[in-house]
RNA sequence: GCGGGUAUGCCGGAGCGGUCAAACGGGACAGACUCAAAAUCUGUUGGCUCAGUGCCUACAAAGGUUCGAAUCCUUUUACCCGCACCA
């Protein structure tokens, strides 16, 4: 009686989608609830095995919550733009269209398989011209409003990417995709994003996401960067200049100050004299940038200029340097070698003077870092450094040569990119007008589709019904911008356009949009921890400032699913060979197997590694499953199967709730095997644990509901509900003390060491029932034929006088 | 360097103040069934001891809080992850 799980997968799935009971609206009795997968590439090789489990993680909630009676969004798309669909184009000479829409059929088809409940009719794509006209048009919003420019500035480019990549794209010097590829710096003008105008307040609200991982939190802490520091002026060749500080509590150590190598003002600053020795410095660092910055020697040159420090009026020198970025504070630093040991190894490679503010180190060997009282520091002298800061800051704001400042590590969001395949940036160039925006009314601005793709190079450039336009403001001749946005700028608002789909007059409607947001659960893994979930962030507060929204956070309950690794334990990959492919487990076992197995092994949001003998094992559970129903025999269920059920209700939807489906599985599978050892269940119960089982295996347990003879789904059932009273604690404490006995048995079987046939039990009369009814149970865990008696029986079989020891909850025991 | 996290038995992994020698799964070993194997079922799986009791050593290490700690606090160590010359 072998079953056939993908005949009965496929009939599933076909009749959830004929009778579109996934597919909801806003009009609704019932509390909203919006269950969110990120967004995928749909990339060429499918979807894998992090992917399936991702979706099945939010598709097991989806469907609990569904039959818990919510209205439940549960929507999917494509994040299709991207570099290896134009790398395909190029290789085959045709178009990353092609491509990216075979890639979304087979993820479409992929998906279906593993059975998730997706409102199909919501789907959406980021390359279809419905979908990045809207990316379009938040671009001419962020224009109006100040917040996208352009501008000429050094910028991260990667030559495998032939493209130039956002400061969040670059990992350790490294390119995000191509993690052996030094990124370069080149100089070129390119279209910003002015996220931080919302620095602070992505910063400040952080505290809001209560439910968001710990670690994601402090990594967008981090990446955001806000620290408090006093802006100090110092004069150079007469000119104010504000260097950013920390510690102005040294202010009277500075002995020299150090400029940015990279700094748009270096020139400025370098003398005649001193030009041959700047110039050669920067061709050295040119040569060396490929070097791991930890390896990094700070070097730098002598750039002639003397800085005049505001307290002191001593004049210091004035250095480029290498250690110092150009577009964090001002670029530029006052240099305390006594109490910063970057400045102290500058300072004792160049041979500058160290100067102590700070009692309590040596700086003769090494620069004193801690707190201590001020020194040399005139009128300050004395004063504990902590209140030095404040006190030095508040007499440089009174002489206004300073004030207090915030300042972020946070850069503005690099959104062009050189690539054809993505959301073309709506800018036209007219020799006359200048930099002019597309109008509304001409969006979207399309990518061409019978364009030659024949190298790396973007084709828009030479590809003339493209580049070639009129002014939308003089009517003159016009040339388009050939850049593209980021592929991030598509998936910061998607989840929006999933409440309003089809909306061709707006970006979506606010009510349908204010009705499902914020995302009540985002799942997705933790690798865009400062990339995707700080510009989604960053684009919420956005439109909600447009007026389009009334929400400040996109989600408050972001769940990060653990990896899974190959058998051996390490990461999935080919040049490894173990790769698990979630199309071939479902073929070789069911997709009810695989979804189950997925989230049985630990808790979804821990890494852990694939193991064949679990998913064999769980395959044999759910054929256990299958079995215990064909040869159910529908009757009355005992009160003790009933305080079991009533009880797995209560823990099981505990952990569902939680996402700690293991523990969840757990009990459904110790509820089986109290459910096989009745006699006869109720039609009632049986049917409570095919629902407690739906959200993980929906198909075999629509094909069991439906062999009941319930017509309708079991997926759009309510969930069940425990009552208390059923559940009797008495039944727990029996089965402890059978647990016991039978423990006891076999203990003295051990120790005996020889072949026994009988077990006499001796408990007291009002145990007697207890103890006989459970008699098969004894015999099949112990191997011995049982005999109950009660103690103050006269006919009990009891050679060694055994029965006298027996006590309440603790029967004794002859064996023979 | 900064920040976040993790450390449990052969392995994976629960547990997060008592009911813990520690759920559940995998593996291993033993038994039942079988001519035999697979499947299935049952038991064992820290040590000593014992007709079922009891004792010892245990949840990275060392301290501490507590009547009581795998669970709370401190320090240390190891590993993982993120950022990294951010002034």
């Amino acid at each position: 009686m072998e079953l056939n799980f993908n005949k009965i997968e496929k009939k599933w799935q076909k009749a959830w989608e004929k009778a579109k009971i996934f597919e909801v609206k806003e009009k609704s009795k019932n509390k909203k609830y919006y269950v969110l997968e990120m967004w995928p590439y749909p990339s060429g090789s499918g979807l894998h095995i992090g992917h399936a489990f991702n979706y099945v993680v939010g598709d097991i909630l989806a469907r609990f919550k569904r039959m818990q009676g919510s209205n439940v969004l549960h929507p999917m798309g494509f994040d299709s733009f991207g570099l290896p669909a134009e790398n395909a184009a190029i290789k085959n000479k045709s178009h990353p269209k092609k491509y990216t829409e075979d890639a979304i059929s087979n993820f479409i088809k992929q998906q279906k398989a593993l059975g998730i409940s997706y409102d199909w009719s919501r789907v959406v794509s980021a390359h279809n011209p419905d979908y990045y006209k809207w990316d379009q048009w938040i671009f001419l919003k962020m224009l109006e409003k100040g917040l996208a420019y352009k501008k000429k500035s050094p910028v991260n480019w990667c030559q495998k990417c032939g493209t130039v990549l956002a400061n969040e794209q670059v990992h350790n010097g490294k390119c995000w995709i191509h993690k052996d590829t030094d990124v370069e710096i080149k100089h070129l003008e390119q279209w910003f994003f002015k996220i931080t105008n919302y620095a602070n307040e992505l910063y400040e609200d952080i505290n809001k996401l209560k439910n968001w991982p710990e670690r994601i939190k402090a990594m967008q802490r981090n990446w955001i960067g806000k620290s408090y520091g006093t802006e100090i002026l110092f004069e150079i060749n007469g000119e104010k200049w504000p260097i950013f500080t920390t510690r102005p509590d040294t202010i009277y150590g500075v002995t020299f100050m150090v400029i940015s190598a990279q700094h748009p003002k270096l020139m400025q600053l370098v003398t005649e004299k001193q030009k041959k020795e700047i110039e050669e410095f920067l061709k050295k660092i040119k040569s060396t940038s490929e070097k791991d910055a930890t390896e990094l020697e700070k070097e730098g040159a002598f750039t002639g200029s003397y800085a005049i420090n505001p307290l002191t009026k001593e004049k210091v020198p004035i250095y480029a340097g290498n250690f110092v970025i150009a577009d964090y504070g001002s670029g530029m630093i006052m240099a305390v070698p006594a109490h910063d040991s970057r400045d102290f190894d500058f300072a004792k490679k160049y041979k500058i003077p160290v100067k102590e503010v700070i009692k309590g180190g040596n700086v003769k060997k090494e620069a004193y870092t801690e707190d201590g009282k001020l020194i040399n520091s005139k009128e300050f002298d004395g004063l504990d450094n902590h209140q030095a800061i404040n006190e030095i800051t508040k007499y440089l704001e009174k002489k206004k040569i300073g004030k207090r400042v915030v300042n972020y590590k946070l850069r503005d969001w690099l959104i062009s990119r050189q690539r054809f395949w993505g959301t073309p940036i709506p800018i036209i160039y007219c020799e006359k007008c200048g930099i002019v925006p597309v109008l509304e009314k001409d969006l979207p601005v399309k990518l061409p589709e019978n364009i030659k793709f024949t190298s790396e190079k973007n084709p828009l450039i030479d590809y003339k019904p493209f580049v070639e336009t009129r002014c939308p403001k003089c009517g003159k001749k016009g040339r388009r911008e050939t850049d593209t946005m980021d592929t991030f700028v598509n998936s910061s608002w998607y989840f929006f356009r999933y409440t309003d789909p089809k909306n061709n007059k707006k970006i979506f409607d606010t009510e349908k949009a204010e009705y499902w947001n914020p995302i009540d659960k985002y799942i997705g893994g933790a690798e865009h921890a400062c990339m995707h979930l700080i510009y989604f962030r960053f684009y919420t507060k956005f439109l909600r400032d447009l007026g389009l929204i009334n929400l400040d956070e996109p989600t408050f309950n972001l769940f990060n699913q653990g990896m899974v690794h190959g058998e051996d334990g390490f990461v999935m990959s080919k040049s490894r060979g173990n790769v698990i492919d979630p199309l071939n487990i479902i073929k070789e076992y069911s997709a009810d197997t695989l979804r189950i197995f997925l989230v049985s092994i630990a808790s979804p949001d821990s890494d852990y590694s694939w193991n064949n003998s679990g998913i064999e094992s769980m395959h044999k559970s759910i054929k256990k499953i299958i079995d215990f129903y064909k040869h159910l025999k529908i009757g009355k269920s005992s009160s003790k199967i009933e305080s079991k059920i009533n009880k797995s209700i209560k823990e099981i939807t505990e952990n569902i709730e939680n996402l700690k489906y293991n523990l969840a599985i757990i009990r459904i599978k110790s509820l089986l095997e109290d459910l096989i050892s009745e006699k006869e269940v109720s039609k009632k119960d049986a049917e409570i644990f095919l629902k407690l089982i739906s959200p993980f295996c929906p198909h075999i347990t629509e094909e069991l509901w439906e062999k009941f003879g319930n017509r309708g789904f079991i997926s759009l059932e309510s969930w069940p509900e425990f009552d208390n009273t059923k559940i009797d604690e008495r039944f727990e404490q029996q089965e402890k003390a059978i647990e016991n006995l039978i423990d006891d048995i076999n203990n003295i079987l051990r120790i005996v060491g020889e072949k026994k046939e009988k077990v006499f039990v001796y408990v007291l009369p009002n145990e007697k029932l207890l103890y006989s009814n459970e008699s098969d149970l004894i015999k099949k865990k112990t191997g011995l034929n049982v005999f109950v008696y009660a103690v103050n029986d006269k006919e009990k079989h009891d050679p060694n006088g055994k029965a006298k020891k027996a006590k309440p909850g603790k029967p004794a025991i002859y064996i023979e």
